[in-house]
DNA sequence: CGGCTTCATATGTAATAACATATCAAACTC
DNA sequence: GAGTTTGATATGTTATTACATATGAAGCCG
């Protein structure tokens, strides 16, 4: 049986089986995913090693559906697919910088475009002759909804 | 004879023997060098586990004289010490947002600061009750001094 | 004071976990 | 049957855990 033409519930293009199951745990997932933490949800449909997982996430991120985020060895579905259509940055045709801000405590990760920041790298590069091809932007910190104190000790004694 | 009170030539704190090994080759290294790499050239040195590299990494980011690449795993001295004191950014005192320009070609690893990027950044997180702990801000590309061609090939035959 | 214990920090060593790629053979598509 | 995708084994690379040892500073007690 043809290991295309699946895969469409996500308006994706035609993907194979194996990337396809990867799109699919990233996006059920709360937080970015290993691709070893993707091994294990997977090995019930038959994904048996690291290989069969590196090469969808391969496909998966230069399609841009899905994102590695370096300072995390870790990977998460593109924000702008599924769930929402319409979001302030399609990064789809225009290829704009993407920036993430993933949260310490709650593993949550927002995806975001900035103009000023864009603009500023892109002036610093020009005056440098820098040719950027890839840009790697990660916050890491706390998210809206996660109170201040990831501390351990008690607290208040 | 004190282990301390030595490695005075980088204007440090005193740095233990350890420490003192993996910035000085750091600092000799035109490139940045994995853990692993550090650990090779530091055999000679009668330095012999993973472990006794990450510490003194560990010190040494901590301290501002060395940096993580994220996109790397690899470290790399910091620009503002060594070679030239009075540099147009000097991340000492204030706490600004270090970038990272790494040429794919030459493995040249510049270090900048860009105000309209940190601004940018700034905004964003303000505006999402994001607060950041860490930025991780790397550039992959071709430096001012490399050809444009990353390619294989001859080249020129 | 001199010797001892205690504590903190730095080190050393081994083992293993976590992340990523190489190689080659089998199967499927065209 | 050429090209691609897949699967399986093996290997390479990066990072951490766990445990043991050394070293020096600080306090205690004879």
């Amino acid at each position: 049986m043809a290991a295309h033409a699946r895969a469409h519930a996500h308006g994706a293009p035609d993907l194979t089986k194996n990337q396809a199951l990867v799109l699919g745990a990233l996006e059920k997932a709360e937080a970015p995913l290993s691709a070893y933490a993707l091994l294990d949800q997977l090995r019930a449909e038959g994904l048996r090693a690291p290989l069969q997982i590196y090469r969808a996430l391969e496909k998966l991120t230069a399609l841009g559906l899905a994102h590695r985020l370096e300072s995390l060895n870790a990977f998460v579905a593109c924000a702008h697919r599924g769930g929402h259509g319409g979001h302030a940055c399609p990064h789809d045709g225009a290829h704009r910088l993407m920036a993430f801000a993933i949260c310490e405590s709650c593993g949550g990760v927002e995806e975001f475009c900035e103009a000023a920041v864009e603009q500023g790298l892109k002036t610093w590069a020009s005056s440098h002759g820098f040719r950027p091809a890839k840009t790697v932007l990660e916050l890491r910190g706390l998210c809206a909804r996660c109170p201040a104190r990831p501390e351990a000790e008690t607290t208040g004694a």
